[in-house]
DNA sequence: AATTTGTCTTGACACTGTCCAGTTAAGGCA
DNA sequence: TGCCTTAACTGGACAGTGTCAAGACAAATT
């Protein structure tokens, strides 16, 4: 996994603190995380990442930049595997590729929604989750024949499935929502279904 | 506010740090949180607390526990205010509540669902954090004429509403949901009344 | 070839959580 | 009353953390 090979210049040090990190983050949770860790398991000096990312902060804003596209990418892909261009079925997807995202990564869904140490005003991590946002509020488009950026009632709609599926999401992760944590991958999906259908009709 | 009178033996110390502790998180959030610094604002030894709660996550279980009762006590105090005894309004009274308390003590919310360092399993925490979810499920109870535990529908309306609560307020302290926060309270209470009347009809 | 620039290292400081051995007071028991 | 067991709290130590400043190194530029 490490690479023995030192030189002084690691060549590509910046992606190589986010892969470390984001595996750091994968396995041990933020409880687990630091900045000296990651630069150990990059094999290289405890400040060398304050060069590429300022401190601790700059590299979770980072991270979790690298994490809102990922986020993206699975509402996608769960979009990109359905059969119909039904409206309301592609909504359902852009959800279920949501629920794919938190249970994979649940400590960068945990950083990106729930940390305090984040620079919510970061443009770079802002054109990011704007990003993802804008796709749910297409969905909507689709499904209501109006954007919602010119329709209240429409942004209302994009707030509800938002809300829902962020809710359901959340409470799975935060170990309180005991009887759907039981349930296998399947059964899981059927019932995030008939609650998610809730949000919008 | 420090009282300057130290006997040896405090009185009642785990009361103190337990007021402290939300203090310390009310003000500077779980950034700012430690051990040392609750021991500090009691004016006790730095390692007095461990022989109350053990370790930092001993403390942090307590707190929630304690922001679980507070949580009930703000759906149940404006479910108290509502005029009529309608199960409609009664649930939107406890999501409003909900919402209350989020806003009123974003770090302790964060705290109760969102850290990773909290023993999930802890059966003060388990018990307080069951009796504000079984709260919920009455006001579904009153409103379905069924119990969720024994109706698998009525069931799915409880994750529907709590989810919903949930992402709304979840969203609303990431920061990620501009418009709604740039309202003012009653705005805001309208705008969510609006969504959350998706999930239940 | 010399110098500038960006990259990385090393050492320091203040702070953290947790452990341990000690000190102090309170409450029961004679 | 006096003793003594036990709970409450102190103080110092240790490893680990984030951040800062000064220096070492190599690559790019001139």
């Amino acid at each position: 996994m490490t690479v023995e090979k030192h030189s002084y210049h690691h060549g590509d040090l910046r992606a190589a603190l986010l892969a470390a990190g984001e595996s750091v983050l994968a396995e041990t949770g933020m409880e687990g995380f630091s900045l000296r860790r990651v630069a150990r398991e990059v094999g290289v000096s405890h400040s060398a990442p304050a060069h590429h990312f300022g401190d601790t902060q700059g590299l979770l804003v980072a991270l979790a930049t690298q994490g809102f596209r990922q986020f993206l990418a699975a509402m996608q892909a769960r979009q990109n595997a359905c059969q119909t261009q039904d409206a309301g079925d592609l909504l359902v997807a852009s959800g279920l590729g949501y629920l794919d995202f938190t249970i994979a990564s649940p400590a960068l869904f945990k950083l990106m929604f729930g940390s305090d140490k984040m620079d919510v005003c970061d443009p770079a991590l802002e054109a990011a989750a704007t990003a993802a946002f804008d796709h749910l509020a297409q969905d909507i488009a689709r499904l209501r024949g109006v954007s919602p950026y010119e329709d209240t009632a429409a942004m209302a709609d994009v707030m509800a499935s938002w809300s829902m599926v962020h809710g359901f999401a959340s409470l799975l992760l935060s170990g309180r929502m005991h009887n759907v944590q039981e349930m296998d991958q399947p059964a899981r999906e059927a019932f995030f279904r008939q609650v998610f259908a809730r949000a919008i009709d």
